[in-house]
Order: C-alpha cells, then sequence, then structure tokens
DNA sequence: ATCAAATAGGACTAAAATAGTCCCTTATAT
DNA sequence: ATATAAGGGACTATTTTAGTCCTATTTGAT
C-alpha cells in the first residue's frame, strides 16, 4: 500500500518533539517519555536520525539529542532517507539491483517519472509543515505526533 | 524504502503483455510462459486484476485474460489498487486504523496532503506510458518487462 | 580519579507482511 | 463426456520490519 513504515512514522514524532524546542538538548529517556514511545525504539530512531544528519548529538552526561537545522529545512523525504534508505519506486530504481527478468524490460523511465514525481511531493513538505497543521486538515487520526506535547510517563 | 511490492510490478509486466495484443485473448499460462513469472503466481496476480477490473476474464476451453479497457486508460494507480489495496502513505489515513497514540496527533492533513500528490502522479501515468518508453528514459532496469515479448520457457 | 549519565554501535529475537504454491470448484468449448 | 481454463481460498515459506538488549565510549560532576 505504499506506505512509509511505522518506525519512520515515530521518527517524524521524535523530530517532532525535538521541534517543540529546537534549542535545547533532549536525551533519549526524556523524548521517549514525552511520545509514550518505547526507550529502546527511541534510541535506535535518534542514533540513525543522528547519523543521517537530521539531529545532533551530545554524548555524556547532559548529553542528548537536538535539531541538525531549523524544522523548515526538514522535509519528509529527509526522513524518510534517513530511517528506510533512498525512496525509489521499485527495487530496480536503485542503482544496485540485479533483475532476473533483465533485457524485457523497458518501463524504467516512466517509473522514474513516478518516482521523481514523489520525491518532489515529499521534498515539499518541511517538519515544520507536519508540526502545524497549516492545510485543510480533516479531523484525521496519525501515529502519534505531538503538537500539543502531552507528558505521558513510560 | 516506500516501494511497491514485486508482484505489483509483475501485475505490470503481467498487464502489458495483455496490452501487446489487446483484442486477443490469452490464457494465465499462456502469459507465464510469456513472461517467465510462474504460473501459480500469474494466476493469482491475473485473478486479484479481473476482481478489480481491470481485465476481463473468459472462463472454460480457449478461455483466457484480456484488458478490460485499453491500455491508456489504466492509471499505475488503478494496479496499485487493484493488488495493494487503497495508496496511502500512513495506516492513520486509511479509515479503519485505531491509533495508540491519538489524543496527541495532529500532522494528518499535512501527510494527506502527500498522499494526493502521489497518488496523482500515479495517476497521470498509464500502463500505455509503462509500456513504451516514452520519457527520457536512461538505461534502467526494471522487474521483467516486455514489450519486446521475448518468449522464455517456464 | 571516580562515578553516573548519555550516546554509539551492533547483535539478536520476535512479529508481521509478502511471496509463492497448491487444491478444489465452476464454467465452457469441442 | 472430457479437457481446458478461470475462481476461490487455504496454506507454507520467505523476507522485511519492529523491537530489545548488551557492551563500549564519551563527558560532566563530585
Amino acid at each position: 500500500m505504499l506506505r512509509i513504515s511505522k518506525l519512520t512514522d515515530y521518527g517524524t514524532v521524535l523530530l517532532a518533539q525535538l521541534a517543540a524546542d529546537q534549542a535545547s538538548v533532549r536525551s533519549a529517556a526524556d523524548v521517549a517519555s514525552a511520545t509514550g514511545i518505547a526507550l529502546p525504539t527511541v534510541s535506535k530512531l535518534l542514533k540513525l536520525l543522528a547519523r543521517a544528519g537530521l539531529v545532533t548529538s551530545t554524548r555524556g552526561s547532559n548529553g542528548g539529542y537536538k535539531l541538525a537545522r531549523d524544522a523548515s529545512q526538514i522535509s519528509a523525504a529527509d526522513v524518510i532517507d534517513a530511517l528506510e534508505g533512498p525512496v525509489s519506486i521499485t527495487e530496480c530504481s536503485s542503482t544496485d539491483s540485479r533483475c532476473e527478468h533483465e533485457g524485457v524490460c523497458n518501463v524504467g523511465g516512466a517509473w522514474q517519472n513516478i518516482n521523481v514525481a514523489i520525491r518532489n511531493a515529499l521534498q515539499e513538505v518541511s517538519l515544520r509543515d507536519l508540526l502545524r497543521g497549516n492545510n485543510p486538515a480533516p479531523p484525521f487520526r496519525f501515529a502519534g505526533f505531538p503538537i500539543n506535547v502531552e507528558k505521558k510517563d513510560a
């Protein structure tokens, strides 16, 4: 169904949590309890996001994470890239795939176009856009997103 | 990585095979050997495509499948809908999902917009477009697509 | 110096989705 | 009648995704 993974979904939740207070460093444990997502999962995701350069980390006591740049400068595509690898609608649109049916294939181009269109759509939406529902948003459900951050414990 | 499933990919291959000769009825076995995709899989997919109304079937001897409408009238979105259910980027954008984090969520709208953008991209590409690489197509690989139909056995 | 708080990295297990196969039923042309 | 071919669905295997845990490293505070 062409959907992003749960982890990517969580990822945006975490980023939003950090975006709520862009300046300060928040520990994984802190973010976990604020979002209600299990700590091990939060750790894993923040590590990945750090590797991808979307958040910066500080180690040691009083350490933690914060956004690497303003929420408006982080796109949905960035998040997906960080957590699921590059967006590409078919296997063959990534470079390393070997296609068992090669030689009878010539649709790559069109799929590529679709791919570009999707990528553009994803790049045009920033974390900030996701944060405030600056859309004609229907009363809609999503996997756990805090703009009115409500604290839950563990 | 936001990709369509292998089966959907195969599905387009099958449809393309039928599109190559839109008028005539082809059996699943025939299509299977023409594409090199295993017969059970081909059967399964053609059944699904028939249910979705993308192909029409004729039962009994000399029966088989053909496109229900012209290749230009079948979109990539149609194919994905038929084989993976409705396109929606997050679980919560489908109606029946219950979100465990509800109450702290308000990004649905933006994701919805992304979703619409993707859907539009997918709807604008027809099976015919996929068939002939009428794009500035790079030398690209894809999962087994026959426009120069080459016969393989089983 | 030592200790405690945090991230880094990666191995591992569990769960879920996908892919693929098979069997039996129904329809139909010869 | 019989052979051919689709319809429907159950089932298994494989792969991907999700989630957890352990150990090492870094750093602030005492």
